[in-house]
DNA sequence: TTTATATTTCACGAATTTTTCACTGTTATG
DNA sequence: CATAACAGTGAAAAATTCGTGAAATATAAA
C-alpha cells in the first residue's frame, strides 16, 4: 500500500507516516499541492491524504489537477469543518473527508474503508465495443489493445457518448453537458473535437455517427 | 432520465444536479418536502433523491405522501447515520439510503442501480405501426426492419406526424411547427417533402393521408 | 520567459438538402 | 363533359451542412 501524504506541517506528516508504516504500508510525503501533483505524474500511489490549506497550491486544486490524469482515491484533511468545504471536496472527486483535529486511527480506518470501496467495485465502468475499450474510472481508452492518447475534452466527449449510447445528441446538448452551460462559443467547435476524437479512435470512428442537420450519436 | 432532487441546501442540490446533467439526465429541484409533493403531483419523475431533514415537510413524510399516488423510486439522503432512520426509510418505501457526507459519484451509482432494478429496459419513445418502426430518441426509422435513410426535414416531419397521429394538419400548421415561424416560402414546399418522405416509407406511405383542400394527416 | 499542448475559430469545398417551379394527373362540382 | 382548383412529380437552382486543414488563441509545462 503506497500512501502519499500531503501536508505543509511536518508534524502531521510524521504522525501519519508512522501509522502507515506501522501497518506495513509505504509512506511518501509532499509539503504542498504543487509537489503532490508532480509526484503523481512521476509515480502511482494507492491513496492520497491531502490537506486543504497549503502554500503554493491548495489541496482542492491539487486534487482537481491530479484527477485529470489519474483516478486515485483521495481523502481530504481539513482544518475547517465547514459544510461548504466538504461539499466542494466531494465535488472535485474526493472520496472521503476528515476534519482536523483528527485521530490518526480514524484516518487509517477511513483509508481502509475507501480502499475497500475501490477494490469492491473494480470493473464497473469499463465497457468494450469490439476492439474499443473504454475505462471511464481509470480514464483510459484502448484501440485494439493499444492505449489511445486522448486530450481531456476528447475523453469527456467519449465518456458522454458512451453514457448516452444510441441517443441523438445535438451540438447544443453536447456543449451544454460536456462544456458546461457557460460556454459561449461556436457550435462548430464540437465538429473539430469530433474530428480529432474520430482520428484517435482509428477504425472505431464508425461508432460516432453524424446526424446531418442535428448533431451526432454514439452507436455500437 | 428525470431526477427530482429534494434538499434544503442549495449547494447539495447544485452538486447533484451537475452530475445528473453530465450523464444526460434532467434535474429538477425542490427545497423542501412540501414542494416535492406538489411537483410530483404536477409531473412525473424517474427517480427522487430525498433529504430527510428539511423545513416545512420532512423527507419521510414527503415520500409517504408521494407514494400514495405514484410508485417512483426514491433514494433517501440523510445527515444522520442512525440505524433507526435507515430502517424507517426502507419501511416507508425508500429504495436505497445514502448517508451524508456522500460522494456524488456514489449517489449516481446508486441511482443507476435502483433504476436498473426498476426496469432493465430503459424507457424510450420507440413506436411501431405494422412494419414501420420509429425511434425518436435514436433518430432511427425502420421499414420492415431495414433502416430508412431520411433527410433531417423528413425525420422532423415524420416525428411531428407521429406526435400528432390522427390529427388533420394544414400546410400552414406544418410549416409553422416543423419549419418554424420564420419561414417565408411557398406552401407547396411541404408537398415536395411529403413526396420524398412517402417514397422513403415505401409501402407504409399509406399512413400519410392527403386531405384535399386542407393538408395531410398521419393515420395508423 | 520559452516551449509544448490543447482548444477554439474560421474559411474552403464537396456533398447533401431544401426550395422553387413548371408540368401532369386527379378530383369535385356545376 | 368541361373546368377550375388542387395535389403529385421531376428536375434545376439555391441554400445549408459537414469534414477538414490551418491559423489563432488559450492553457499548461519546462
Amino acid at each position: 500500500m503506497k500512501v502519499l501524504i500531503v501536508d505543509d506541517e511536518e508534524m502531521i506528516r510524521n504522525v501519519l507516516k508512522e501509522y502507515v508504516e506501522f501497518e506495513g504500508g509505504e509512506a511518501y510525503e509532499a509539503a504542498d499541492g504543487m509537489e503532490a501533483v508532480k509526484m503523481c505524474r512521476a509515480a502511482d500511489y494507492d491513496i492520497i491524504l491531502m490537506d486543504v490549506m497549503m502554500p503554493r497550491l491548495d489541496g482542492f486544486s491539487a486534487v482537481k489537477e491530479i484527477k485529470k490524469n489519474k483516478n486515485i482515491p483521495v481523502i481530504m484533511l481539513s482544518a475547517r469543518g465547514e459544510e461548504y468545504d466538504k461539499l466542494f471536496g466531494f465535488e472535485i472527486g474526493a472520496d472521503d473527508y476528515v476534519t482536523k483535529p483528527f485521530s490518526p486511527k480514524e484516518v487509517m480506518a477511513r483509508v481502509h474503508a475507501v480502499l475497500k470501496r475501490y477494490s469492491d467495485e473494480p470493473a464497473s465502468d469499463i465497457v468494450s465495443f469490439e476492439g474499443l475499450t473504454i475505462d471511464m474510472t481509470g480514464r483510459n481508452v484502448y484501440v485494439d489493445g493499444e492505449k489511445a492518447e486522448l486530450t481531456p475534452k476528447e475523453y469527456e466527449i467519449l465518456f458522454y457518448f458512451v453514457k448516452n449510447k444510441g441517443i441523438a445528441l445535438t451540438r447544443e446538448k453536447l456543449l451544454m453537458d460536456v462544456w458546461g452551460f457557460d460556454f459561449y462559443g461556436d457550435d462548430r467547435t464540437v465538429d473539430t473535437h469530433i474530428k480529432m476524437l474520430r482520428s484517435n479512435l482509428k477504425q472505431y470512428r464508425k461508432f460516432i455517427v453524424t446526424l446531418r442537420g442535428l448533431g451526432y450519436k454514439f452507436e455500437a
